[in-house]
DNA sequence: AGTTCTGATGTAAACGTTTTCTGTAAGCTA
DNA sequence: TAGCTTACAGAAAACGTTTACATCAGAACT
């Protein structure tokens, strides 16, 4: 493959002005560059980034921090990262960590070593000192989850209100016995939909069960299935319940329809994030829905701008219900 | 950020000997590296990839071409791409296409622009023609979807077989009016996948029925729905139908629901690719599963091979007949 | 004509590595 | 001790760009 030497050998110039043609980053007359681009098309020529990225010591590449592929939630999210980076000559590295700490600071190390410029978290297991830590030095942004005393950018919906509406929702259509499944606190998220959850019981007065409150160690179809089995041995059941996320209500509306209880007639299921099969089971289900794209999009500008050195702020996004047929009637 | 200059001078030695702390490369007594290491790790070092993918002329960075993040077909072969690609020191970047040729381009324009240093196509609807033509000076494999006489490396299942097995169970199990939903024939599976259901209804000479035959534009669950409703307006309906992929599949089900047809009693439906979700539905999706790990695993296995000038062969992998809930009974 | 200005182009340094080639001191053999 | 090998370390070139600075021809002034 031809380099820029070569083109400016074959076109008789510089290869200062080659360079300029490339980026027309100054004045060149027309007749030299129209000799230039002769030469390149003739030796079929394309820029390495290498030397470009450099001498620039930039990589134009973005990490985004995900826990798994396989989890459906982010690929709306990822979609609006994407679309902002690539129109501003981004490329985006989707980095699945799986729990795994090493693999975590393979992606880490990655901005260190210059080869990304900046990380979108959507990690929320991610060792946040670390994080913390090279938050000071390089562009990061944590999308959906986030930490609140942690100083570094965030992206998120106000989860406590959106769980406290979704809650009251069910209230309102009737329901006194209202349960929740919910995923390990240590996520910020996970904790503020609890308390969404728990406000909404008391303004109405509704008792608080633990029987009716049960934890899941992960977040796939299956921790949602064995959760509504462990909510079903108790004699005493809710009427509804509010799951912390889609999947797992799948896996819980599968396990209700293996024990003969019908949705939503016996038991009101309402999911949260309208991921794309929610709308697809049978019944359909009722979630909360975050504004994905939307919050992808931001956060790419978000991590971009802070790479430029703009100053960058914390964004609130909105949420919606969106009413299906697992809590109709 | 500190570089090789400063550990150098730091701990007194040169350039080149810090260098072959870093990579091992050469024996260095235990004294200088020890000084080097201590050297290091007070400037808080780490080596820029771009200078050292400068000089090595590589990027270790591995294209992954998908059409769109949404599908969940690819979410497993990714998986197995980026363990093999982390194992051996490449990352992957995922490219999602969309459909649009313009960004094709700028994906495989990376490769020739040094930015990554191999393909691994998904994408149906790549443009062959340039794909051949940089096949022929770099790195390229095809997973899941090929071209017969393309040249490029592949590796796929044998998908008029797994059509065939697959519509021979439906006729072992008593079905003598078999449908069929298909995707658009220019994509080799499909048409791969239509012969194999004709070959196993001639075999036991059952009628190839039009009315029991839809096309879909895409491969959505929407797409799905609309199939199964166009099939439904003819009263003369089929016992059981295949269906080229899950997603569809789960579409085509949800519509029978509505229709109030019972899965798999009045209709038993079998699908294909066996992605995460077809367990989950009810009931759960009879479907044929490809080994998509491994087809991802060795696909990356294929492509750095083939960058380090390794001779590749294509590839065949076995598949495997799921039965579940929509064919029992 | 001499001076100044302008616009286009060239020169060379820099980005941060790896690696070939070379040098040198120490260790060994005879 | 002379001669040879070995083990280690340094100098410098190379990878392919971009860009600050220098140069230079010609235009536009006085």
């Amino acid at each position: 493959m031809a380099n820029i030497h070569q083109v400016a050998k074959q076109a008789g110039v510089s290869i200062a002005t080659v360079s300029r043609v490339l980026n027309n980053t100054s004045k060149v007359s027309e007749k030299t560059r129209h000799k230039v681009e002769k030469a390149i098309r003739e030796l079929n020529y394309a820029p390495s980034m290498l030397g470009r990225n450099l001498r620039n010591s930039e990589s134009r590449l973005l990490l985004v921090l995900i826990h798994t592929f396989s989890n459906p939630y982010y690929t709306e999210i990822i979609n609006g990262i994407e679309d902002y980076a690539i129109e501003n000559n981004y490329n985006i590295l989707l980095c699945e960590t799986d729990d795994n700490l090493q693999r975590e600071d393979i992606f880490l190390h990655m901005v260190r070593n210059k080869l990304a410029d900046g990380i979108i978290s959507m990690n929320p297991t991610v060792h946040v000192d670390k994080l913390k830590e090279l938050s000071e030095s390089h562009s990061i942004v944590l999308c959906s989850d986030y930490y609140e005393d942690a100083n570094i950018p965030y992206i998120a919906i106000d989860n406590t209100e959106a769980a406290y509406r979704a809650v009251k929702y069910l209230i309102t259509m009737g329901n006194k016995k209202i349960g929740l499944i919910n995923f390990n606190e240590n996520l910020l998220y996970a904790k503020q939909r609890r308390i969404g959850f728990e406000k909404a019981l008391n303004e109405f007065q509704l008792p608080i069960c633990d029987e009716w409150i049960h934890y899941t160690d992960g977040l796939s179809f299956q921790d949602g299935v064995e959760a509504m089995r462990r909510m079903l041995r108790s004699k005493n059941r809710p009427t509804a319940v509010f799951i912390i996320s889609d999947t797992l209500a799948i896996g819980a509306i599968k396990e209700l329809h293996a024990q003969g209880i019908k949705v939503p007639q016996e038991m009101a299921i309402i999911g949260f994030d309208n991921i794309a099969f929610s709308s697809m089971t049978t019944p359909a289900l009722t979630t909360v829905s975050q504004p994905k794209y939307q919050m992808g999009y931001r956060s790419a500008k978000m991590v971009i701008d802070r790479i430029q050195g703009l100053p960058v702020e914390n964004v609130i996004m909105d949420y919606e219900l969106i009413i299906r047929e697992s809590t109709l009637g």
